[in-house]
DNA sequence: TTGTAAGCGTTATCAA
DNA sequence: TTGATAACGCTTACAA
């Protein structure tokens, strides 16, 4: 029986302390790749042999170096995903659905957060990349060039690629996208609030210039809202603290009268003035809290004197009085839905499947029906 | 001049379609090594080489592998972080300064949520070790025998280890500790309420069972009370939103007369009735606001009738009416330390000094001087 | 059931 | 300034 096939530990010039296989080897009486089998199929190890291994394992505290084992198959465990921003609980939903079901499935998640920038996302993909993931998340659909290229190319090569957080048919990209139409939120937003009598809308986009999410719901919404003949007007909010954020733009959008910044007003049809609006969507659940907590603080009455409609359904906007009428997305589902079209794809050998997952316009208080509403 | 060193293209049994080192040597004419010394060192390498190694390096769009990398230098660039729950901002902004701390640093981040679960602690870390990680960082001082067997052996081996969040002396303890003490903090919660007058305190407790820092808090708190004979009720959160968890647990609070929960009973000296609390402090900011709002709802006063203190400092306590008064701890100090702790050790090849961090309590409305207080 | 040999893609050492 | 060669620690294919 041969014990090892290695030469005697005469440390060479590399190699760090830990045990590796040869060490467990030499301490179970046996060559390596038996060890290796042990590790990968009990079942095709001799009982009397496994006892041994396992033995020699826990003596040396064996741990697997997986650099060498995923050089050695070829084939990494790892999937990749890039997201805006961790702290952020919408997207941390997600991750935790996706790395749940990854790991479930004997995968990792590696991770790396681009801060909304276009150019850390490109960067932060390269350096992942270099991880051989056989998958790879990234989110939205506006990307770099050189992002787009470096996609093409892992899809290309057979990696299964998924965009989430967004779904926007589109015949020149090859991804999969696994999320929802931010255009057709911001419709349904404008049209719940046209729906209950308002005629003078207004929209308060992320402060972030990148969130092209945020941006496309207030582009479809202000589409809508001046469709319907409505006056609209975009504000941008501030960056800093979210709900500060909010109590600013409303008092902005208070203070500023009818003026060069009001979109209403060049649209054939507008029938409404475009004065202060009786009602305001958000870009997020944080900045419609502040902006009607304000509107409270200034004494509007919420919904009668103004209408607020929020985005992202987090758990604070129930709290207030009135409660937040707000829009939940499908956070988890993103999350636990890409995790399997992965998964499908890497064993069929296909590419993933994109799907468009429901979202849901909550009704609360902030926009029970206007005085005005025609019912 | 020698153009290639490996056979030919001959695409054996294993590898994936990526180019590598061989496929940009071949193309630019030079062999793997100058390829390489190239990537690591350009100034080594002959201006005319390094042109033609540059278009060979963009006609075949290589990206390194770094598990080959990492075998090869024996070496990896990767830290190792595990964290009780990545969508929760308080962690959250710990990781993002830890990231982008390390990030700058060259090195990479990879990142494990633990669920505030011991056990899914030791499994994570046994995967994360697989990675030969350089450096590690772990949560709190509060482990499984396993996790704490492996964290001795990779301190063993000459690897940084870091405990963050906490800062507890234990001489039987090797590993740096990067955080600060949350007895103290309990004590100096304490401490306020008890300078404003208040003589029946109550803690509201985390509802996860293992976030053992903010049971430590409780504890110390309620040490603190009794010591200043004042009495004590210790009351856990329910799961779920913790929003609602926190107007539950003051319903809960005022339902309840004296009874054998109040432990303020058996301290002697304690002067106060063990009625109603007057003062209740939470283990976080989000089960704070909800006890808040739930108190003012019930008609309460706050901070006259009932007087509020979180922990945390989370954006949405400044929104209240009154702001919560709050402890706000070193989230992103922690984060930005721990990398330089760790970027330190590895280059002096010691062991990470650990620190202790400041934290600050917040005075806002909430808990300002209570009536009976003797000023 | 176990072992031998070759190779994964890179870097370190030394020689030219 | 560049190249030849030998690792790094593991898995795969095939032989015994």
């Amino acid at each position: 029986m041969a014990v090892d096939d290695t030469p005697p530990p005469r440390r060479s010039r590399r190699g760090h302390g830990r045990a590796t296989l040869a060490d467990v080897a030499r301490v179970a009486e046996v060559t390596k790749v038996t060890v290796s089998r042990y590790l990968r199929e009990p079942a095709k190890v001799a009982a009397a042999t496994a006892e041994r291994i396992r033995a020699a394992l826990a003596s040396t505290g064996y741990v697997p170096n997986k650099q060498a084992g995923l050089l050695a198959s070829g084939r990494s465990n790892i999937v990749a995903a890039l997201i805006p921003n961790l702290s952020h609980s919408i997207f941390g939903e997600t991750v935790q659905a996706l790395s749940e079901a990854l790991q479930a499935a004997g995968h990792e998640l590696l991770l790396a957060s681009t801060g909304y920038s276009p150019e850390r996302e490109e960067e932060q993909l390269r350096a992942l990349l270099g991880w051989a993931p056989l998958g790879l998340v990234v989110t939205g659909r506006h990307h770099t060039d050189g992002t787009r290229r470096l996609m093409a190319d892992a899809h290309a090569a057979g990696t299964p690629v998924v965009e989430v957080w967004d779904y926007q048919l589109d015949e020149a990209s090859p991804f999969a996208q696994i999320g929802f139409n931010h255009a057709q939120v911001g419709r349904a937003m404008a049209r719940h609030l046209l729906a209950a009598g308002h005629r003078a809308l207004a929209y308060v986009d992320s402060g972030v210039d990148t969130d092209f999410r945020a941006h496309e719901r207030g582009a479809a919404f202000a589409d809508e809202a001046r469709r319907a003949g409505a006056s609209i007007r975009l504000q941008r909010a501030a960056k800093g603290d979210p709900f500060d954020a909010g109590r600013q733009a409303l008092r902005e959008l208070l203070s500023a009268g009818p003026d060069a910044s009001s979109t209403g007003n060049s649209v054939p049809g507008n029938t409404a003035l475009p004065g202060r609006p009786s009602a305001v969507a958000c870009a997020n659940d944080h900045l419609a809290c502040g902006l009607l907590m304000q509107a409270q603080a200034q004494g509007l009455r919420v919904p009668q004197d103004l209408a607020v409609l929020g985005f992202g359904d987090f758990p604070v906007g129930r709290q207030l009085q009135p409660a937040l009428s707000t829009v939940h997305p499908p956070s988890q589902q993103i999350g636990w839905a890409t995790a399997q079209a992965l998964l499908a794809a890497l064993q069929s050998g296909s590419a993933p499947v994109g799907q468009a997952l429901p979202w849901q316009l909550i009704v609360r208080g902030s926009t029970l029906a206007h005085p005005l509403a025609k019912t």
